[in-house]
DNA sequence: TATGATACTTACTTTTAGGAAAGTATAAAG
DNA sequence: CTTTATACTTTCCTAAAAGTAAGTATCATA
C-alpha cells in the first residue's frame, strides 16, 4: 500500500503530501511574495488581496512549522515582524510557477480577461 | 483587482483556477493513470487505493466538464464505459509530474519510507 | 427464479477550509 | 487619558470536500 502517515496524518499520494504544504487558497500567494522581499505581517496582509488575519496567521504559521519560511520578531512597540522564505521554502517556487503558468494558460484557453502578472 | 469569476465561482489568483482543474485529492490520481492508458471505472478503481464510487464518478465527471477526459459509453449489457485524456488533459501532465517529484522530495526530507514509484 | 457483472446514483454524515467580527497587548504621542 | 500603530488571538459560523452505506438497471447465465 502506497500510504503513509506523517504528523498525525494519513496521506495516500506524494501529491497530497505536496500539497499539503503548499496547497490551499493563500499559501503559494505568501511563498511567492516572500522569495522576492522580506515582508512584515502587515506588508503581506496589504500585498495579497482578501487575506483576512486569521488566514494569514495560520498560513505563516504552518509554514514556519513545516520550514518552509522564517520569523524574525523585534524586541520593539509597536510589534514587528519579518518574514523571510527559506532554503527549504526556495525548492518550492519553481512549483508554484508552474503552477501560476498553467493556470494562466487556462484562463487564457477560457477567454477569460485578467491582468497579466 | 486582479480577481475573476467564472462559471459562478470567484477566483482570486490563477493558481486557484488551476487548482480548481487538477486539485483535490483525487483528480491527479486518475489524470495520471489515464495519461498512460484508456481504462474503464472498474480498472480506475482497482488502480486507485481507497477511492471510492462517489468520488470517482463525481471527480470523472468534473474532468469531463472541464474537457480534461472523455467518456465513451459501449452500449452493452453488463455496461462498459472508457475513459481517455483530451489534448487539454494532456497539458496537465507536466504540471502533475512536477509535483510529483516535489512530493517525492519532500518525503525523502522528511524520512519517510515510501515505495518509489 | 436467483446470481453475477458493471457502472453507476442517492441520501446522509463527517471533516476541513475558510471567513467575519471583535478583542488583546504595549508604549509612545497628542 | 485617549488615540495610534502593529501583529496578532479568539469565537462563532458557513460552505465545500470527502466518506459511508445502501440501492438501481440490464441481460445472460446457471
Amino acid at each position: 500500500m502506497p500510504e503513509f502517515f506523517h504528523d498525525k496524518k494519513l496521506y495516500y499520494t506524494p501529491i497530497e503530501f505536496a500539497l499539503n504544504h503548499i496547497g490551499g487558497t493563500w499559501k503559494m500567494p505568501i511563498l511567492w511574495r516572500l522569495h522576492k522581499n522580506i515582508l512584515r505581517y502587515g506588508e503581506l496582509k496589504k500585498d495579497i488581496p482578501h487575506i483576512t488575519d486569521k488566514m494569514l496567521t495560520t498560513q505563516l504559521r504552518d509554514l514556519e512549522e513545516k520550514g518552509l519560511i522564517e520569523r524574525k520578531v523585534y524586541a520593539v512597540v509597536p510589534p514587528k515582524v519579518e518574514y523571510s522564505i527559506t532554503e527549504k521554502g526556495l525548492k518550492a517556487i519553481p512549483i508554484i510557477e508552474t503552477i501560476m503558468k498553467y493556470g494562466y494558460e487556462l484562463i487564457q484557453e477560457a477567454g477569460i480577461e485578467f491582468p497579466p502578472k
